[in-house]
DNA sequence: TTAAATCCTAGTATTCCGATAGGATTAAAA
DNA sequence: TTTTAATCCTATCGGAATACTAGGATTTAA
């Protein structure tokens, strides 16, 4: 399941593709627009920034905008910031990899196998579509 | 993340299938065998036998059986079952279809496209594999 | 009659998620 | 120079879900 916070940001990062110009963006405009609480995003938007996807203007008329263009924001790189790996077993991540402590051998496990194949085709989805991609209706 | 529940239920039914014969198979050999809590693995069985999966036999010499040949049994139903919808979104679930509280219009979301693109690829493997599948190493 | 298995319900410990609190800092505008 | 409006940052908390655990009831073969 989709955490909200992903969720969440990735709602927020469209608004900011979608405004004319590269004016900051309020978080207290995302969060009306798209009914999130502020405080929550209000941290959201913070991981969005230190990961590099945002850049911030602080004080009055500050606000957000984007870092690079929306064609090169790809969902993966977001996904993998605020949901952690895509793998749905840590034992399959390419990122975030990490030994199952019950399998004395990978190679043996049945799961194994079949989540490596939803990885690889949930990656190439992740990987093939960008923040321009998703903000046309 | 795939819940423990799902990949140890999906662990006890290769178990299962890669026995000779069709001899019930006792909770206490799986548990033992790969490693998982004997009670957290009674509970699991009992959905799996509940969803018709498995058979079952009572009193001595007892255990657990396939009900359908391993070939028959997609790891889409066993996914539903154990972990619930293959979908990220409630609101882009075919079998758990729910609306988001949060969003206006599910067509002018952005998110939505792209979690349908994810459930479709994902779907695609779980519907292409069957328990004789991934049992082969 | 005993041993060995499933069946069933309840409870519990821990972890994670979503949200909140409360201020510190910065910068534009009055 | 003061006010206002924004981000920045850390800490905390309640509730829900997950991963088990307990304890016995029931069934069946030997």
């Amino acid at each position: 399941m989709l955490s909200k916070k992903t969720k969440y940001g990735l709602k927020a990062l469209s608004y900011i593709a979608r405004q004319e110009g590269n004016e900051p963006v309020q978080i207290g405009a995302i969060a009306k627009s798209e009914n999130i609480s502020q405080k929550f995003l209000e941290s959201i938007m913070l991981s969005l920034r230190k990961a590099g996807f945002l850049g911030s203007k602080k004080g009055k008329g500050g606000g957000y905008y984007l870092r690079r263009s929306a064609d090169q924001i790809k969902m993966v790189e977001v996904m993998r910031i605020l949901e952690g790996p895509v793998a749905m077993l840590p034992c399959v991540s390419l990122n975030f990899y990490e030994r199952c402590s019950d399998c004395p051998d990978e190679g043996t496990c049945s799961v194994h196998s079949l989540m490596i194949q939803v990885r690889d085709n949930t990656l190439k989805v992740l990987e093939n579509n960008t923040l321009a991609d998703i903000i046309q209706d």
